[in-house]
DNA sequence: AGCTTTAAGACGGAGAAAGG
DNA sequence: CCTTTCTCCGTCTTAAAGCT
């Protein structure tokens, strides 16, 4: 059922944490919330964004009257090129740096969106079409937007930039290492090696004790049920969870739950 | 020097099995 | 059913050697 309601163009979106491609995402029916580690962003029904690449982030999808219906787009790399290429737009500057761009309401969107549906077959569209509707999609929002031009062509990796706060954002999301290196702009061992400098802990050590503290705080202070929020946390399996909480703090979750009523 | 790669051993994590 | 325990495999850590 879900492949009726969610279409995309060139791949699903991954389920991983990781953004490797910008993705452009309009929901159509429901409400999607996307959350980049600091805010949530909600997205209703007619309401869109760009997902930018080389962030972390993950979305959480709500029916409204049982329906869900979301079209996403990505825009890699190969295909800005060539945009860029062919219509050479201005590159002004882009300054958020939020991981998620809301783009303002616009009245070509609704019927491009419209436009778009009859070309899907089992949630995907040819490649043939899927080039010339990503450019119109392109032309509709830099003609708005201009300064996206600065987020899309922007093909450089990520800068150096600081670990404590980036761990501090990002510290939920269950990314590999090698991951968290590139995203702060480092190899891998500069990655550790800075890491062990800031925090005086290895990265996965550190995030375990990080998220196991978030769970302590969640279950004991705000009600929460270890179930509702393992994964939330950046923790894969209840299991493991509940093992390293219980290892933690000499007690498993549900039991803190049970002592705190 | 400073940084990166390599390799072996340690240990964390996902999933199966068991328990409530 | 949901939660906890167990176990084995894969990944990470660590130390040492290789780049530039």
């Amino acid at each position: 059922m879900e492949e009726n309601t969610s279409r995309y163009i060139i791949d699903e979106i991954s389920k991983e944490h990781f953004i490797g491609e910008h993705y452009f995402m309009y929901v159509c029916k429901g409400i999607v919330t996307l959350y980049d580690g600091i805010e949530y962003i909600e997205l209703h029904a007619g309401e869109c964004c760009i997902a930018r690449k080389n962030r972390l982030g993950r979305y959480y999808k709500r029916k409204v009257d049982g329906e869900l219906e979301k079209v996403i787009l990505a825009l890699d790399e190969t295909f800005l090129r060539k945009f860029q290429e062919k219509y050479a737009p201005p590159v002004l500057k882009f300054t958020a740096v939020q991981t998620c761009t809301r783009i303002k309401p616009n009245e070509l969107l609704p019927s491009y969106i419209q436009s778009l549906l009859p070309y899907y077959h089992h949630g995907k569209i040819t490649d043939a079409f899927a080039h010339v509707k990503r450019e119109e999609l392109l032309i509709i929002l830099l003609q708005q937007q201009p300064e996206l031009a600065g987020l899309f062509f922007d093909y450089g990796t990520p800068q150096k930039i600081n670990i404590e706060a980036f761990m501090n954002q990002n510290y939920k999301f269950n990314v590999s290492n090698e991951r968290l290196a590139f995203l702060t702009g480092r190899s891998l061992s500069a990655f550790k090696r800075d890491f062990k400098e800031v925090f005086q802990e290895t990265p996965n050590r550190w995030l375990v004790q990080r998220r196991l503290k978030e769970a302590y705080f969640l279950i004991e202070k705000k009600f929460q049920k270890p179930s509702d929020i393992y994964y939330d946390l950046g923790f894969e399996a209840l299991s493991h969870f509940s093992f390293a909480f219980k290892k933690q703090f000499g007690l498993t979750p549900t039991e803190l739950a049970e002592k705190r009523v």
